[in-house]
RNA sequence: GGGCGUUUAGCUCAGCUGGUUCAGAGCAUCUGCCUUACAAGCAGAGGGUCGGCGGUUCGAAUCCGUCAACGCCCACCA
């Protein structure tokens, strides 16, 4: 049958897949094994895939793989997360591109919209991640707003309710003026804004000479919300003012002025305004000197009644308008350019307002102190471990978590509101009848309770992703969670340590009393090539569909990998997809080779196959237990890199060149049985990396039955490592480098036999392997070195092809020369350490004995070198 | 303003507790080959005073100090 040269990702993956698929082979069932758990970082319902999940899902992929072939129960569980803000900001978009407004819609219609956009949008995600051979248990793909999840998450809100940890309460939150909703401190972004630092006059109350105080603010939209004026009570330069109550300029308010050393004394003027509903500090200090507080804005971010006439229009069309009444009414001492730090919505990109408003909170220090122990005694272990510092510093300082959003699409807050004020928590209004009931002592009906508007931050579903998937809230002793948890790996990007992973530490203690997983593995971010994040605006994410396309899922998966060093960006490159295509055909064309040859039980062994499946045999085993290492330590880019250079290097270019029998000649079948084995675990090892490709080889290398796979095939076992064997043949290696670049440098066809003396002699258990790779007429030991030979060292050994009519006498000299050079040079530098005494004294006895060793080389070398050169200048 | 990290070949990176696995890998480059598995390939070669300076040591890419550049995280200086 004939192969083609060229190996076609796109004939094989689909059908693996759906192989896979058919034969339930990516599904898991508690048994007596150990298991092995992954659940996926739920990507948004509505996302597409993007090289950044790409990489995610590799990594995962690889995991899960692997564990499988090493005997163990591999369950990964797939899902999507309902992206509470995000997916409603779409919703949004698609209602207002149809010209429907959300305010125009009942809750209900909007709602019936978004399912309507999830299960269009929902799950494209999912099909993509097949496409990159994700072997998730689809079976068990999760959604945090289907039922199970959704009745998950109500249950652990009315718990921690009852615990006392959820409390609602009026607190200055990060208000987002555009999605109209409170955010988390997690979800501001802080950036650098170029703006102005206006410095205004506020005329102190009464003063006969007119005299005013200047403050400095960035905000001067925000002098209607101004209750008070703060001076350092030790600053001379503003202590007239102590005592006295200044106007507010153009609305002519009289507020007093309020000592306290929070104000900077060097910063501006040393006055600071105070506008406690509308900045964080300055709500400190209202509170502190119980100071009134009146809120300007709408939640839109418009001035309201309070902005006088300033009502109804936006903030920062005010702040120009305001600078120049300012201005006009000669209340505008001056301006100076001014670079701060504003906060931004993560989602929307707008500026955060802080506002006062009535909010639900989680209380996070008790969470906290297990899930900070946790990673710190390495229960829980970070790779790389630098974020094990970030984490500390977050959990240390942890506060308070705003968990109720002004939204409509996620989890409905379970509390409702009574009649007469108060509020009952609980999982139906039907239970939180109940429980009013009892506390009211009027007449009550449950139409009466009044259910909160707003919904849950999506993180309060997803901290439960390990614990709900497996359905352990709900049923905490069901077979599932008993046995797949703790999960053994998370893979995410660090972006998510505070939103996400620190939060699922928490809830596990919390619900499981135990961790949520053993090890993290924190992702670099995908860049281009030249470092930016990739981003829609600049285009330069590619689109992976397109690229598993072009290179196959296999070559990219690849790409992806070979780049990631953990915890390191990568920078992502298309040339690294193309050469995980090459290495798919180098596979692809090693097969082809092997199994077009036929064998023969009759002739003998040769000696060169013999050695090379004992020295490649041992190779392999190297091999297996370094990788056995790189995986422990989390190191897949150089696993692979292992892998790669294993099949390239060693197998294909110096075992298979050693066992290849002559054109259209039989191999030994026991030369090829040792092949079709060695074949088989290569492809075993590299199956977790390139799942496609090696399928297929792996169905196509001998008869398999209906349903095998080799995803259910072991990882091989390390045997036994001869290292005398693997260093003699690294010497053997460059013997057979020396007479190639004797070949290339004399023009010498390969198909000529060339002579090779050994001076001296060497060992001779590799003169088969030798002469064949070589193509030697023969090898013979001679005491002398012949004149007109081309000659190479390896060690101190020395070698010639005697060539006397080929020989260029001078350029050999030449290269004779300079190797003497070079050889004299290190001796003396050897030398010189040895003549050392403090050296010979100080350092260990073996670096001593080493170093002697290598003097000795160097010298009998320079000895070799003077007598051929010396014979050649004859 | 704090904290963390990075800086090694043209590019991307590896070099653990200081000394032949110490200057490495892959890619790229150059040279010669269409040799009947693979030109998406084969064989060979070149390329770095390990960011700068100073120190410790018999010995420093590796340890210490300092400076510089870049990156990330955290933080309420208006």
């Amino acid at each position: 049958m004939e192969i083609a040269s060229k190996y076609n990702p796109a004939e094989v993956e689909e059908k693996w897949y759906q192989y896979w698929m058919e034969h339930n082979l990516f599904h898991s069932e508690p048994d007596e094994r150990e298991p092995y758990t992954i659940v996926i970082p739920p990507p948004n319902v509505t996302g597409v895939l993007h090289m950044g999940h790409m990489l995610n899902n590799t990594i995962q992929d690889v995991l899960v793989r692997r564990a499988r072939m090493q005997g163990k129960n591999a369950c990964w569980v797939p899902g999507t997360d309902h992206a509470s803000i995000a997916t409603e900001a779409k919703v949004v978009n698609r209602l207002a591109a149809q010209g429907i407004k959300k305010s125009d819609l009942t809750r209900d219609a909007f709602l019936n919209h978004a399912w309507e956009w999830t299960h269009e949008h929902g799950g494209i995600i999912l099909e993509q991640l097949k496409k990159l051979g994700a072997s998730c248990d689809w079976e068990r793909t999760a959604f945090t707003m289907d039922e199970v999840r959704s009745e998950s998450v109500l249950r652990v809100f009315c718990d921690l309710y009852e615990k006392g940890l959820i409390y609602r309460g009026v607190r200055m939150v990060n208000w987002d003026p555009k999605a109209l909703t409170a955010l988390s401190d997690e979800e501001v972004i802080h950036k650098e804004v170029n703006g102005k630092l206006y410095y205004l006059r506020y005329m102190i109350e009464g003063d006969p000479d007119g005299g005013f105080a200047v403050v400095a603010t960035t905000r001067p939209e925000t002098i209607m919300g101004d209750t008070a004026m703060c001076i350092n009570p030790n600053d001379p330069k503003n202590a007239h003012l102590k005592g006295k109550r200044v106007i507010v300029p153009l609305v002519n308010r009289v507020i007093p002025v309020i000592e306290d050393d929070y104000v900077d004394i060097e910063f501006g003027t040393g006055c600071l305004k105070v506008t406690p509903a509308h900045d964080v500090n300055d709500y400190m200090l209202g509170e502190k000197y119980n100071l009134p507080s009146i809120d300007i804005f709408n939640p839109d971010g418009t001035l309201n009644e309070h902005g006088a006439m300033y009502a109804g229009k936006e903030r920062f069309a005010v702040r120009k308008e305001i600078e120049k009444d300012l201005e006009a009414a000669g209340l505008m001492e001056k301006t100076e350019p001014y670079t701060n730090k504003v906060g931004f919505s993560e989602r929307t990109d707008e500026a955060i307002e802080p506002k006062l408003s009535m909010q639900w909170f989680l209380k996070m220090d008790e969470l906290a102190q297990p899930a900070a122990e946790a990673v710190e005694q390495d229960t829980i272990r970070f790779f790389p471990e630098k974020y094990k510092n970030t984490y500390r510093h977050w959990m240390e300082n942890i506060k308070d978590w705003c968990i109720s959003r002004q939204l409509w699409w996620g989890h409905r807050i379970p509390a409702y509101f009574l009649p007469r004020g108060g509020v009952v928590v609980g999982m139906t209004p039907e239970e939180a009848f109940e429980k009013a009931k009892k506390i009211v002592d009027y007449p009550l009906t449950i139409d009466e309770l009044k259910q909160d508007e707003d919904v849950l931050d999506t993180w309060f579903s997803s901290w439960l992703w390990p614990i709900s998937v497996f359905d352990g809230i709900r049923q905490p002793e069901n077979s599932d969670i008993q046995y797949y948890y703790p999960t053994s790996d998370l893979v995410t990007g660090p972006d998510i340590i505070f939103f996400w992973v620190a939060r699922m530490i928490m809830s596990g203690y919390e619900y499981r009393q135990d961790a949520c997983f053993r090890n993290v593995y924190f992702t670099g971010i995908v860049r281009d090539n030249q470092g930016r994040k990739m981003s829609k605006q600049l285009g330069n994410s590619p689109d992976p569909i397109e690229l598993m396309n072009r290179y196959g899922a296999d070559g990219v998966r690849m790409g992806m990998l070979l780049s990631s060093a953990a915890g390191n960006d990568l920078l992502f490159d298309e040339t690294l997809c193309e050469q995980g295509r090459n290495f798919n055909n180098k596979i692809w064309n090693a097969f082809r080779l092997i199994k077009g040859w036929e064998t023969n039980d009759t002739i003998p062994q040769p000696e060169s196959a013999r050695i090379a499946i004992d020295w490649f045999g041992s190779k392999l085993t190297e091999t297996i237990v370094e990788l056995e290492d790189l995986f422990s330590k989390y190191r897949l880019s150089e696993a692979l890199m292992l892998l790669y250079k294993l099949f390239w290097d060693e197998f294909s270019s110096w075992y298979l060149e050693m066992i290849k029998p002559a054109y259209q000649q039989p191999i030994d079948s026991m030369t090829y049985r040792a092949t079709l084995g060695y074949f088989d675990a290569l492809l075993r090892l590299l199956h977790p990396f390139m799942p496609f490709i090696t399928e297929e080889l792996w169905q196509a290398l001998q008869q398999r039955e209906d349903g095998d796979s080799i995803m259910t095939a072991q990882q091989p076992k390390a045997g036994s490592t001869d290292s005398e064997l693997l260093n003699q043949f690294e010497q053997v290696k460059q013997v057979i480098a020396g007479v190639r670049t004797i070949r290339l440098e004399k023009n010498i066809p390969n198909k000529d036999a060339l002579e090779l003396q050994v001076i001296g002699g060497h060992n001779d258990r590799y003169n088969s392997v030798i002469t064949k790779m070589c193509n030697l007429s023969s090898l013979t030991v001679v005491s002398e070195k012949v004149t007109g030979a081309a000659g190479f060292m390896v060690g101190t050994t020395e070698y010639s092809v005697p060539l006397t009519d080929k020989l260029d006498l001078v350029a050999e000299l030449q290269k004779l020369k300079a190797e003497l050079a070079y050889t004299e040079g290190f001796l003396l530098s050897v030398s010189k350490k040895l003549g050392n005494e403090r050296f010979v004294q100080n350092a260990k006895q073996e670096i001593v004995e080493n170093e002697r060793k290598k003097k000795a080389d160097a010298e009998s070398k320079i000895a070799s070198l003077r007598e051929n050169i010396a014979a050649l200048e004859k």
